[in-house]
DNA sequence: CCTCAATGTTATGTTGAGATAACATAAGGC
DNA sequence: GCCTTATGTTATCTCAACATAACATTGAGG
């Protein structure tokens, strides 16, 4: 029970793609559930939720997991197709809409 | 108050560096935290937390405002300096420690 | 195969995430 | 500088995530 959560599917799918590698690496490490899950500071059940894609999973878990598997590093370096210019300093501080 | 919680060093910095990429690709699209809010399906004060890191969101939260902001394709595809090779098919299904 | 550990599954209680709302502050455009 | 509005901040309430525990199933190895 408890339908993980209405989402659109590219979200979804991505979200199965992350458990799903998070799965063979643990495997591949040959480390149980618990392991990870005691490493992580989390439990079985928790991982078993992870490597599902349930979104209703906090990233704090999600990335203490990745860390107990040595996969943390340049995690949060997403490139922007969008931004090949402009760091954060240069910037504004606030968006502002059309007719501001 | 609400002291964000407690984790190692090395996870909280990839989540403040993620929650920074993505305040940057919002303000380079010239998007409000409530615009991005209402795309995702979430509320601003959501956002901010995102924003800064905070690793008390749901991943599924996580993952709607990348969609929002067109950061989402291949998100979850990370690459295991472990595994140059074995996929998920030939892998065993459980991981066995030891002295099993 | 036969065993036992690893994983799946379900139930329950607690705690905090997140929605909502209201007010304070400050940045940006004019 | 003003004025508008994006964002910061705080408070309250609800509901579900997570921990815990107990039982069922199944795969890996000997």
């Amino acid at each position: 029970m408890a339908v993980p959560i209405k989402m659109p599917r590219a979200a979804r799918k991505e979200l199965v793609t992350l458990g799903d590698n998070i799965r063979v690496a643990r495997l591949r490490r040959k480390l149980t559930a618990e392991i990870v899950a005691q490493r992580a500071g989390t439990t079985r059940q928790t991982i078993a939720k992870i490597e599902s894609g349930n979104p209703a999973v906090k990233i704090g878990t999600y990335v203490a997991v990745l860390q107990a598997l040595g996969l943390l590093k340049g995690w949060g370096d997403l490139d922007d197709p969008v931004g090949e210019q402009m760091a954060l300093d240069d910037l504004p501080q606030r968006a502002r809409l059309k007719n501001g």
